[in-house]
DNA sequence: AAGTTTAAGTAGTATTACTATCATAAACGA
DNA sequence: TCGTTTATGATAGTAATACTACTTAAACTT
């Protein structure tokens, strides 16, 4: 299959769709990059408009903000990671085993994705790890939310805990469970990078499959 | 006992010692006030400087800049939620039922101690729910770890770390159960108030006592 | 070819996050 | 009591940020 494919986004994502014109485009790549390499609170629409050579203002036509921005990017990355899922748990009866896909992929160090050539999946992982929780931990929260931005986390959450609730129909905290493992996901990788005393992954190659280990552990351990 | 206490913390912290002056403590008292009000990024020196009637080039003597005074505050939290427990778990031989107290303690609702005049724990309490992923999830956490700013949350996750390791010896993963655990412990409630469907949890005047109980299931089921 | 929608560039503003300098007043030591 | 640290205050200034408003240019329609 060589056909390249786009995930639909909540239109309050942005102003104007960037996936509807080159410049879009332009933006989004170049704000993955950019942001991965000096990081969030240093990245502005300025410096972003300089490196796709545009302006400001243009920039502000397809986002409100740059952190209306992050929240895009961060939802692309997680509505992927549920297609994703979606993807390798279909035609697969038994919950356990599913359970344990979703995790993989959550946990799972990510490559290159064919069928999106405008995302750098590395990239954004990284940006996910260090940047992510800054889309919810701010005073808008609650306005962003009623506009449903955070519908991408919040259904990738529901999946894997209708999936635990189908294992475990007793289990009394499936969604915190699962919302508290995908958190960690990123956090235990972030913490062996920053803060090794917080965490016995190390940063190494297999950082991430130490984390689907941890991740594993805790969920199947606390909902048997 | 009527004599008020102070905490020892990293000289790194500040410039110049809060809790050694009359203005420090106005300083410290008047910030937790603003940001539990404003919010962390709508905080500025300039509107903490006229709530105090003094200027920001004094609150500047103080602290480097606001992040640092965040992190100054987290930190003071860190170590007086650490000092209670010590408090409470101190000639109790049982390791299990010093992990549960440790735990309580993290979970629960935090009223004011009269111990420390100037600090309004419930404020400070919202403050860390809402902004304290802030203080490390930044460009500066390599620069901030390596003077030793974290050291009250790394030795909080290690104090009971090392009870969980005590219960089970074998269990691999007690600093990264511990610090997923104290994420969860704010994160829940965060999520509880704005995004309610990623966690059980359900604001009201006992979401302290679930996040307790969904804790202790979390941790005892996953080093039993 | 004229008119109209749409995209993109130019220019400007208020605020933020500092830094630097100088004045003054209290506190402290000899 | 005189002189000197030390703490705070007042004032000003700067570069960068996060926007907004206005204007021009291109593209598409009729």
């Amino acid at each position: 299959m060589n056909t390249t494919l786009q995930l639909n986004l909540n239109p309050n994502l942005y102003l104007k769709d960037p996936q509807s014109t080159e410049l879009g485009k332009k933006i989004i790549e170049n704000a993955i990059n950019l942001i991965d390499k000096i990081g969030f609170e240093a990245f502005t629409f300025k410096k972003l408009s300089v490196s796709i050579d545009s302006t400001e203002a243009s920039i502000y036509r397809y986002f409100e903000n740059k952190h209306r921005l992050l929240v895009y990017l961060i939802t692309w990355y997680w509505t992927w990671v549920e297609y994703n899922i979606q993807f390798e748990t279909h035609n697969i009866a038994d919950a356990h085993e599913r359970l344990l896909i979703a995790l993989k992929i959550i946990a799972e160090k990510k490559g290159k994705d064919q069928n999106f050539p405008d995302v750098d999946e590395p990239a954004l992982q990284r940006i996910v790890i260090a940047e992510s929780d800054k889309t919810y931990l701010t005073r808008e929260v609650d306005d962003i939310n009623k506009e449903g931005l955070f519908r991408g986390y919040k259904s990738l959450c529901k999946t894997i805990s209708s999936i635990v609730s189908e294992i475990s129909p007793d289990f009394k905290f499936p969604d915190a469970l699962i919302s508290t493992s995908l958190e960690a996901s990123h956090q235990q990788v972030f913490f062996a990078k920053h803060l090794p005393s917080l965490s016995e992954l190390r940063e190494a190659d297999d950082v991430f499959e130490e984390n689907f280990h941890f991740l594993k552990t805790l969920v199947l351990n606390t909902i048997r």
